[in-house]
DNA sequence: CACCCGTGGCT
DNA sequence: TAGCCAAGGGT
């Protein structure tokens, strides 16, 4: 069986390249700072959800100075419904580092990139790569499955991550370390995909150890996970009589950091229902309504119980909360399980362009 | 290393 | 349908 060959992936990706927002021509010279911002935004994330954000942010952010000058608010409102929000947080303070400490130009080494916020070893090697055409190993999750697939690699994920990494660099192609990159991520993507690869389009079909033992869907190998217990909770919808909604930010850390809510109760796998009233913002009639809001994080299923009511004009915000009149809830940094309690209450109606 | 951290699309 | 997966990083 002959030794895969990097001139052969290469010759692929010159046919069979994806043409992207962020992703330079052939021959032209990539821009780091759209190099990076499509890299944070990708990460977990897919390319079709990506795209209009890419877009919307650098006409907003066209560059690293703006970004840096530009309030938080605005950045995390950029950012709603991308999920995973520290990534909004940590790309805002990296702009601001890349600013401050480097003249607003990206370091150009791995180890330069890694020391900023939001760049781990995966984002480092990426751009260090695809921006600056250092051989650097970009190992993602298509990476993962590539390699894995090609050696037949047995190592459990990800423990074997570092191994991996040696593999793509022994293989890299010191003249195209960047197309090298993007390649190895499109041929996962499109070729090489966790199920019903396309063998048959493959350029290193011949090569591949796992498709000649037909074994190609069991890679990569990986650790089971365990499934998260349900929380539940309830949601307070109080709309004053002037058509502005009550409103609060969550802590900047933890889960939805620093993003807008409604007031609720906190989210517990014992939360009971009948107590509910105990965590309202005001005291005054609530109207229960259902069904249930359900919403999947990562790590556990939440079921929120939405109740609605009315406030009098002039009625004050409670402490660390505040009305917002419904037509700037747009500007509002709104998490996907917020839009659906909204949209519940009759609230907001899912546009999806925000 | 184990766990936390969103959302949408796929089979 | 329920689970899996996606250009992962921070702690």
């Amino acid at each position: 069986m002959m030794r895969p060959a990097a001139a052969d992936l290469l010759a692929w990706y010159d046919r069979h390249r994806r043409a992207l927002p962020w992703r330079a021509g052939p021959g032209e010279r990539p821009d780091p700072y759209r190099v990076w911002a499509s890299e944070i935004m990708l990460q977990q994330t897919t390319v079709t959800a990506v795209k209009p954000y890419f877009e919307r942010f650098m006409a907003r952010f066209p560059t690293v100075q703006a970004l840096a000058e530009a309030p938080s608010e605005a950045v995390m409102q950029a950012w709603a419904g991308l999920g995973y929000y520290s990534r909004a947080r940590n790309l805002h303070a990296c702009a601001i580092a890349v600013v401050a400490e480097h003249g607003g130009r990206f370091p150009d080494s791995e180890e330069g990139l890694r020391a900023l916020p939001g760049i781990g070893a995966y984002t480092a090697g990426a751009v260090a790569a695809i921006a600056f055409d250092r051989p650097a190993a970009a190992v993602d999750g298509n990476v993962e499955r590539v390699m894995t697939r090609l050696f037949a690699i047995e190592d459990l994920l990800p423990g074997a991550r570092p191994l991996l990494r040696e593999r793509v660099l022994v293989m890299m192609p010191q003249d195209r370390p960047g197309d090298f990159a993007q390649a190895l991520m499109d041929l996962g993507a499109t070729i090489c995909t966790p199920r019903n690869p396309a063998c048959g389009l493959c350029p290193w079909r011949e090569p591949c150890r796992a498709r000649a033992e037909g074994t190609q869907e069991s890679f990569p190998r990986k650790a089971a996970k365990k499934a998260g217990v349900t929380r539940k909770g309830a949601a307070f919808v109080l709309l004053r009589a002037d058509g502005a909604l009550l409103l609060r930010t969550r802590p900047p850390k933890g889960l939805l950091g620093g993003m807008a809510e409604v007031p609720t109760s906190e989210w517990r796998a014992d939360y009971e229902l009948d107590g509910a009233w105990q965590d309202a913002p005001v005291v005054t009639r609530w109207e229960q309504l259902s069904p249930p809001v359900r919403h999947v994080f990562t790590h556990f299923p939440l079921e929120l119980t939405v109740f609605k009511a009315s406030a009098p004009a002039g009625t004050q915000a409670p402490a660390g909360m505040r009305f917002t009149p419904l037509a700037a809830l747009g500007e509002e940094p709104l998490s996907g399980v917020m839009v659906k309690v909204l949209e519940a209450a009759g609230l907001y109606a899912s546009s999806k362009t925000r």
